[in-house]
Formats: C-alpha cells, structure tokens, sequence
DNA sequence: GTCTATAGTGGGATAGAC
DNA sequence: GTCTATCCCACTATAGAC
C-alpha cells in the first residue's frame, strides 16, 4: 500500500483535493475517450478540468498515472457489476460467462485507447503490470470475484483444482483482455464470441479433471501453477 | 509483403541507402545495450551513425522501429539454433523442449531491457505487435519452425489437431516469451525450469488427444482455435 | 496542503531546401 | 538522400497566493 511518489493517497486526501483529483481524471477519461490517449496534451486535460497544469502534476506524476486511473475505474465497474450478476443464483458456466461478458461491456468505451493502456502495463517494470507488487490489490480483488464464482457454484471438482481455479480464471480473463485489445470488429463483437465459445470449453474441462482418468494431468496441471506462481 | 510505410523495402534500397541505415542499426544497437532504450536519444544515435537526425527519420519512421532490428536478430539466431536441433532426429518431447530453451538462451543477452521491447511490441497499433499485419512474415517463420517440429516428430495424433498444433506451440512460446519478460531470476533459471516442466505436460495433453473420450473437447478446442484466427 | 502563473528544457517527430 | 531549422508537447522549476 506503500508508494514512493508524492502523489496524495486516498488516507490523505482532503475532500477538496479529491474533488480536484476526479474533475482531472474525469477530464482525462473524456478527452482519451474523445480524441485518443496520444493527442490528448497534459495543457487540455489541465484546462477542461479548470486546473493548471502544474495542479494537475500535483495530483499526477506523469500522463502515464492517468492511465492508472482508467485502471482502477473498469476494476470498480466490473466488480459492481459482477456483483449484481453473483446475486442471482446461477450454474458455474453462466457465472463465467456473465462476469467475462461483464468485464467486455464496462471496458467498452475505452477500447479506443485501450491499446495506449495494454502498453503501459505491458511493460515488467511498471506498476501498472498486472503482475507487479504494486498492483497486487488489484489483482487480489479481481481473483476474489472468481473465487466468488468458484465457491457459489455447486462444482463437484477435486480440492487442488479448486484451490487455483480462481487464479487460473483471472488468468483466463487476462487472455480475453489481450484478445479484446487487438480486436477491431464492431462492438468487440468477436470478443464476445470468443467469451461465448470459450466458456462451455473451460466448463467441460473443469468438469472432466473429476474423471479418474485425468488423475495424472490434472496433477501435473496443478503443480505447474504452484511452481509459476512461488 | 507490401506496406504501407515510406520507409524504403529491401527490393528497392540503394547500396548506398543499405549502407547508411546499417550503419543506423548498429549505432541503436550499441547505444541501447550501452544505455537502455529510453535514454538513448534519436539524436544520440544519429550522431553516432554520423548522419544528421531527419537522415535517421527518413530510415526509420520512429524510435520504436529501431527495435525490430533486435527482434529480427534475435529471430534469426533463434532459426539457426533450432536448426541444428531439428537435423538429429528425436521425439517431439525432446524437440520442443530444445526449441524452447533455444528462445531462451538466444534472448538472453538482451533480458535487460527485453521490457522496454516488450511494452513496445504490445500496442496493438504497433507494427511490432506480434499478432500484426507488418509481423506477419516473421510471425509465419516461427509457425513452420514449429511446423517442422510437428511434422518430423512421428506423432500419432488426428488430423485436425496436427493441422492446429503448430499455432498453439507458436502461442505457448509467446507465452513463455510472456513469462521471461517478467523473469528477474539470475540467467532466467525459472523460466528454464517452466519449460522443462510445461513440456512433458503439452507432450501428454497431445498424445491425450487420440483417446475416444476426448472427441467432443478436441473438437471443441479445433473449433475455438479456427474461430480466433478468423 | 492546494493552487496559479510563467518560463523553461529535452527530445520525438516533421518540413522543406538542396 | 541528406541536411538544417523548427514544431510540439511531456515534464520541470520556481516563486508565490490562499
């Protein structure tokens, strides 16, 4: 929770920053939207969200921080929105299915400059990296909600598989993530086939790690994400 | 074949123009390995190619074009090292296994600031990006090495599987790419003992394929890959 | 602790002359 | 193909107001 920067933290903030904070990344968010993440200049984030500039990298230490903010808020609207889906009692494959689909329709506005986005956190070192320390509670958060889906599901799986089932989904959802960024179609339609196909797949195939045959695969599965993750 | 870049292709390059954007190249090379990527300056490169800064543009339209230059080497050695592995003949296991770890040490000399590659290569709109247009013929090299693997290896798998293999190995190596980038690990021992171990796993899941009771998810997954690539 | 105004610097990228 | 001159903008620095 720690951070080296001099950017305000949320313990920290007094309402009239954090007011100021969100009329920059509100700024920020519409004009990315509008006109992409490169020609939006740092002076016209400032200006529409009636701050100086030097206001602005008070509160951002880089125009790469603001991207940041982009992060957290899918994160906040796809966990409220999941939510709302995890209230209804449903099977494992629709709840799958619901908070993929979930994630895809709340990021959609963004894709326009989603690429932008891909590359900051793309690279290792960067907080951002949803592999970084730094970025750990977001990532925690995000595997919670698949172990929400894990646990509410009336699946008849081996404990070890449901032990990493939350975090291999996270990882399955990062693969989504990768595969909407590069999809040009309409609407990211082709995202959503892709979810709609891989779903029933990932659903036979957790079912199947029940079957005495897969004894041995589904073992050496097992081990292989313990010894990535340690 | 084709681009859309002004950049002039190798059909069509003077001796004299081959010279001077040699001479670029290695200057970038040299520089970056020195100093890393982004303190490296245009100008910083253009000086020490001895050619003015517009010069260094009018070869390669930005900075980041300068690294497909270590993208293309590091493809090269990799093609040679796999090369000599394929002349004596093994099994698919050990095939893999060896093309595998030929990434790895291949790369190797450049792991330091492979993120700064790497957060490159991962915009989509990059012509760096893996997965686009321009990479396509370096994307289609990879593809029949494994290929090759694929079809000298005596593996009794159906038909449909065989057709798809050499794809999903293409894609198991970018992940492992994906892995080795966030690998701080001394001499990437890690991500050597990740493909030492997820290996032997891919050589049981595909030799898994022949047995009747995975009909329907072999299909399903045929099916799933055909659809992505569409 | 929050904010303004102003005046820089550095470096990626471009225009247009030769 | 090559140059020089220039633009643009992320980012910094500073000095001071409330």
């Amino acid at each position: 929770m720690t951070t080296l920067s001099t950017v305000p933290e949320a313990a920290s903030r007094s309402p009239k920053g954090e007011q100021t904070r969100q009329a920059i990344v509100a700024a920020a968010l519409d004009l990315f939207r509008a006109g992409g993440y490169d020609r939006t200049t740092m002076r016209a984030i400032a200006d529409a969200a009636g701050v100086s500039l030097g206001n602005a990298y008070y509160y951002f230490g880089s125009k790469e921080h603001l991207v940041q903010a982009f992060y957290e808020r899918i994160q906040v609207d796809h966990a409220a929105a999941s939510r709302e889906l995890l209230d209804t009692s449903r099977s494992f494959g629709e709840w799958l299915l619901g908070v993929l689909d979930a994630w895809v329709d709340v990021a959609a506005p963004y894709h326009a400059f989603a690429g932008k986005f891909f590359k900051v956190a793309a690279e290792p070192t960067s907080p951002l990296s949803p592999f970084s320390e730094e970025s750990a509670d977001a990532r925690e958060t995000s595997v919670a909600l698949f172990r929400e889906v894990v646990e509410g599901a009336e699946l008849k799986v081996p404990a070890a598989i449901r032990a990493e089932l939350p975090e291999l989904l996270w990882l399955l959802q990062m693969g989504v993530v990768l595969f909407w960024v590069h999809d040009p179609s309409d609407g990211q339609q082709r995202t959503h086939r892709l979810v709609r196909q891989v779903v029933p797949l990932v659903d036979k195939l957790v079912r199947m790690t029940r079957l005495p045959g897969m004894k041995g695969v589904v073992g050496d599965v097992v081990d292989l994400v313990r010894s990535v993750r340690a």
